[in-house]
DNA sequence: TGTAATTGCTCTAGTGACTAGAGGTTCAAG
DNA sequence: CTTGAACCTCTAGTCACTAGAGCAATTACA
């Protein structure tokens, strides 16, 4: 039996995110201590870490409920979650390359300017005008 | 003079958006026609294309602020313009390497299983167990 | 000039995934 | 038995918008 804090250091989420993931259904609500603090069965660790996880690699709330679902039914089908997961790949593939391209344009700008004052500042210039950028954003 | 509609569509910025930007402060109320529809001047074309690809590149709104007041002030030296340009690479480099690494990971993770069922899913496996991942996300 | 369609107005609330703070209660150590 | 840390609930705030309700003004066309 963990007491929230516990449950926090052990599996690396903050407590009020913790109670958070209660409030929104995804993990089920502890039995509570006679003065009605959470007390938490070990096997919470594991859903916990799971959740922890799936965050850290970017997966949305509404992703992880899915793959909770899949998880406590062994028996299904596991192609949903590698749909999950290969989805999942494309937004990062897209956001990588967007990110690469922003990178691109800034240091372009950046690197365009020797002017000591604000007047003649190719930084501020370019970001007045669109029209000397190279990508589409 | 513009109607709010039409300098949407001049800019590139949705109507609510500019009106929400007048909100915070990050443009001024225009005046008003007789019937209190916003009626604007061409010199805010200027402003919100610039407000407009600065978000684009990912600025925060904040950030957005200094470079508008460094505009408005073409004595000012303009260190300060490229110091918010560069620490904004730097913020993108370090979020395009994380991304990476989740890339990779979730590639590791997804190749590695050839189950056909839930049960032995190594990507359910894998995102229980944190112990199997390369990176430290 | 009449009318219908479009565009505009304000205000409130919702998004995602938490985080912060107020004001109070319970627990564990000494 | 006392002290201080950890816990409780509840509300509101974050960021940068977006959606919707309910109404008013403008514009285009007949």
């Amino acid at each position: 039996m963990f007491s929230i804090g516990q449950l926090s250091s052990k599996v690396g989420v903050k407590v009020p995110t913790i109670r958070y993931y209660e409030s929104i259904g995804l993990i089920d609500p502890p039995h509570r201590s006679e003065g009605n603090q959470r007390r938490y069965e070990p096997e919470v660790l594991d859903r916990l870490t799971f959740i922890r996880h799936a965050r850290d690699l970017g997966l949305s709330i509404d992703a992880i409920k899915d793959l909770l679902i899949l998880n406590a039914n062994p028996d299904m089908p596991c192609d949903e979650a590698h749909l999950i997961a290969n989805q999942h790949l494309k937004d990062l593939a897209r956001k990588i390359t967007q990110l690469q391209q922003l990178s691109l344009e800034l240091t372009r700008i950046t690197q365009n300017c020797d002017s000591d004052t604000v007047g003649h500042c190719k930084v501020l210039e370019a970001l007045g005008d669109h029209s000397t950028c190279k990508s589409d954003h």
